[in-house]
DNA sequence: GTCTATAGGCTGATAGAC
DNA sequence: GTCTATCAGCCTATAGAC
């Protein structure tokens, strides 16, 4: 991981596993605390090189920056290709979708929160060439919602609302990890609570997606 | 609104004015940009106070963060607590808390995106004292969703992976409206999707969790 | 490709007048 | 309570040696 990486750029002069590490480094950095929240000299020393690597690599701060969200977009849309090209029910291509992006944040720690942090923003370290490769993962959820809706699997549903339902609730989880942990250390959780695994948020999502979203009507007594 | 408390605290030393004024600006800038972006010159001019009244009043900037966050979660704290009082089933209990949240995301502009950085930060930018008024909001899911299984009419779920999808994705779409907004504003959206409401959003939440944590078992046909 | 030293630009805070 | 003027601190970027 990052320690290898650290190891083999401070030997040898190799520009990919200075990059490496400079953008492994500055993702989690960026994830915790922000674009301007994070010094270059924090993510230099934890990625193991020297500070001025992060000009010459990328340009500067926000070149690297750029750098990552590129990267990032670039993978969960190769990743979810293979889910597109699938031909399954949408049942189940939907939970192929959440388990790829699951992984994908898994690999890459910072990634949700990076994510969720820029949305929030507005987009404000993007420039609109960066728009389309956000909009395509939801083209990916829209066409199994559709999908769905169209051979009565799912009932009419908003792809829209069940887009954001699902990268909502998934990045928020991964992204919320270092505070439970905080509430785990500060002795705060109830003593019957179990710390969730990702494996199990997973599971529940797609659960809750398959049910929640079936064209099977609810019966009359939970209606109100 | 921010308008006429501007006017006022100009025209009269009004502290209560003044510091609704500050903690509005804030809230709306700390939500868009995070801590560190945030310049207090900036959330003074859109306050329409003077930069020093942030000291004056708060004791800096960080204090002033702080009371925002303090008096978010009270209200939020406050508003739910009817919740838990209510004698209603589960299934209507649920949705009212979704209701509750969504309220109250809409009153304060900023208010989830604030919270949402400020979790995914691990609550850097809050002491140990905090941290049982944000778990108690999970508290108020949690009966609700012991007392569904309990009485059967929701499946066997986790209280916890519940009470993150639901936080999770009302937050990430109230505090991702402005990135739609840009999205839209650049001609980026298929044509044939709808911008969602807010209203939208919290029936569809009502709707998938009630549906998604039914007792009732889902046909096999959609069993993988 | 990497590192050291430094320049240049901002920012948050406050003293002191009103 | 409010405002103006000011300052000390910190941060990013880079020139130039290796």
């Amino acid at each position: 991981m990052t320690i290898r990486q650290k190891r083999r750029a401070r030997r040898v002069h190799d520009t990919v596993a200075t990059r490496a590490a400079l953008t492994g480094a500055a993702t989690q950095l960026f994830g915790e605390r922000g674009f301007d929240g994070v010094r270059v000299e924090h993510i230099a020393r934890r990625a193991g090189v020297n500070k001025a690597m992060i000009s010459y690599h990328f340009g500067g701060k926000q070149g690297l920056y750029g750098a990552i969200l590129e990267d990032l977009f670039s993978g969960i849309n190769a990743d979810l290709e293979s889910v597109t090209a699938s031909a399954g029910a949408a049942d189940h291509r939907l939970r192929e979708v959440v388990k790829t992006i699951a992984a994908q944040s898994r690999r890459h720690p910072g990634f949700p929160a990076m994510l969720i942090r820029e949305v929030i923003s507005g987009g404000r370290h993007l420039d609109d060439s960066m728009l389309p490769r956000i909009l395509s993962v939801f083209q990916v959820v829209r066409g199994i919602v559709e999908a769905g809706v169209r051979e009565g699997t799912f009932r009419p549903v908003d792809p829209v609302l069940t887009h954001l339902t699902i990268i909502g609730s998934l990045f928020f989880f991964f992204a919320t990890a270092p505070m439970r942990a905080r509430m785990m250390r500060a002795g705060m959780l109830p003593p019957d609570v179990q710390p969730p695994s990702p494996e199990a948020f997973v599971v529940h999502i797609q659960e809750l997606m398959a049910r929640g979203l079936s064209a099977d009507p609810l019966p009359s007594r939970s209606r109100r």
